[in-house]
DNA sequence: TTGTAAGCGTTATCAT
DNA sequence: ATGATAACGCTTACAA
């Protein structure tokens, strides 16, 4: 419906050629200064864009990246995490004038299909992935079919590029802070461990405590899947376990610990302390406030378009081995964590 | 890079002419079986994929439709909200072969440049808009370009097809559940006013309190914004004008409240009465519980999106004076709630 | 510096 | 039922 001229009418009305219009659109060279004015004020004034399938067709680009979740990620994003990485992706996007096409893969089935028709169906010109389990055919099927990708999150596939906070050295720190403070029954409840945040989470607990001194307790490792239900049955293990502290690998397990620890009519940070991971909203809006670590979430996605988008520019280096990136996170300091009674 | 191959080469193997596999793919009729089951197994063995921009350049569709977020509102979008309205419309599209375009205008500048782009390249069959400000000329620009569009959020203008919750209805049925626990000095921290949501709950509370002969006392509704913030802010007013109780217009706002009254030194329900709107995380997260509205959200945008594909299968519908739909919500009672003191 | 013309991979119209 | 063939609106050699 809303279709604009096309480059003929915009010819004709400015009295040159096809060529000379598409030169002056796409700012080629080789055009008379007077001439290209003359061609943009027609295009100004008639509010010409050109055609983009029309354009696609011969170019082979798009001008779209997608921005694709496979089901097993879907679920987690109820939370504010995924909003700011589309924001951070959106934006990153916008002012490269580039496009987002957003695939979640939630449906029940047909994400099949969902995949083939998008990715051969040559509406992208690359994409991002959010961070997938580690053995998510995705990855696989992405590279086979030779889509440009960078994914946020780190993956041990050597050809994959990501951007990812550095989950180790991040969790660690958040450990090393309940340590500080003289816990030595610290206790951790997992992310999903097929997730690489999961996993890094987990060794960076392992490294704290080590470089405490302090004996890993496999009684005080819990296995959760970033949920604020997991996290709820993870701290009542944990209270059997008699930890003092508990180092939960996402805000809402946090949450979900705070919960559970409450209902059984202990305090926090008087008698357990509690640190989460994301700094997402609930951290604030729970009493008290999480201690928790903060993931420059918009960053990694527009670094993550960023690179993206200097793959594509330049084709040569999307061959060789991913480009791979950590960022930092920073703890930021509430009222869950106190000393050990 | 990841071409698939042309119908010229799917029609070279199969040994038959472009229109065939043109029709096979396209499932239209007048292809003998036994053709129609040869052209399949060369498309199926061959993973052929039509090309998309190919397409789109003669049937003047894309299949895409766009989910455009107004500057003015993407900041409310630190919530769950989003998301789940993301969900519900992939969920959506996918259902019905249709892709979704994601365009947040966050952006400083350019998204002028980038409306146009988007909206006049030809890129989107029709768009979802999130619920905008009243005055927002998003809405007349979309009518001037002829694009087809729902908005999720009531709109007054009588050509714009929209679904929304019943707001005044949901916040009148909040109001009267502290009405019924007693309550005559209810407060009310608005949403923005420049926004349908944030007019219609006001216009619930003030019908509820006409329900109950309860006269409207103008110190008892403070203007928010749906922020945290600006429910701390609000809270502290209605402190001051003695209210009982306090809805707000979101759980934001309520839980900016719910510091603020905390902070006060005054407990929940003990002291204040509280309740919310829109049940996201929050909501359960914060200690008491909120009593708070349930709004359908994945429903909305997925009711949206399939109102929007029947106005483009049936172009004719799409002239007339838009559809609009409200869907009703229901109250989820908490711990935030108690009889007055 | 400018214009002509071929071609991108489909669908659609018209013969056959 | 099937096959030529002309669009669709653009970019891009290649000519002028």
């Amino acid at each position: 419906m809303p279709v604009s001229l096309t480059l003929e009418e915009i010819a004709r009305l400015a009295g040159v050629s096809r060529s000379t219009v598409s030169r002056v659109v796409n700012d080629q060279p080789n055009v008379r200064d007077q001439v290209r004015e003359r061609v943009w004020r027609v295009i100004r004034e008639t509010g010409y864009e050109p055609h983009a399938a029309a354009r696609s067709l011969v170019t082979h680009r798009t001008q779209i990246i997608g921005v694709i979740i496979p089901e097993a990620v879907t679920i987690l994003f109820t939370e504010p995490f995924f909003v700011r990485l589309l924001s951070g992706a959106t934006e990153a996007c916008n002012s490269n004038k580039y496009y987002l096409m957003l695939s979640l893969f939630n449906g029940p089935a047909g994400q099949e299909a969902m995949y083939s028709r998008v990715v051969r169906g040559g509406h992208l010109d690359g994409a991002i992935v959010a961070s997938t389990p580690l053995d998510d055919p995705l990855i696989l099927r992405l590279i086979e079919d030779g889509l440009p990708f960078v994914q946020v999150g780190r993956h041990p596939n050597e050809q994959v590029s990501y951007v990812d906070v550095d989950n180790v050295a991040a969790a660690q720190m958040a450990v090393e802070h309940l340590a500080r403070l003289g816990h030595r029954r610290i206790g951790t409840i997992t992310g999903r461990l097929n997730m690489s945040s999961g996993q890094d989470r987990l060794e960076g607990y392992r490294r704290a405590l080590e470089a405490h001194r302090i004996p890993v307790d496999e009684a005080l490792v819990i296995e959760g899947d970033f949920s604020e239900g997991s996290g709820m049955r993870g701290a009542k293990d944990l209270m059997s376990a008699s930890a003092t502290a508990v180092f939960a690998a996402s805000d809402s397990m946090a949450v979900g610990a705070l919960k559970t620890i409450r209902q059984a009519g202990l305090h926090v940070p008087q008698d357990m302390s509690l640190v989460g991971f994301d700094d997402v909203a609930v951290a604030t809006a729970v009493e008290p406030a999480l201690t928790t670590v903060r993931q420059p979430i918009e960053r990694l996605a527009s670094m993550a378009v960023e690179m993206l988008l200097s793959m594509l520019e330049n084709p040569s280096i999307a061959q060789s081995p991913g480009r791979k990136v950590a960022l930092p996170a920073r703890l930021v300091v509430r009222d869950s964590c106190g000393a050990p009674r």
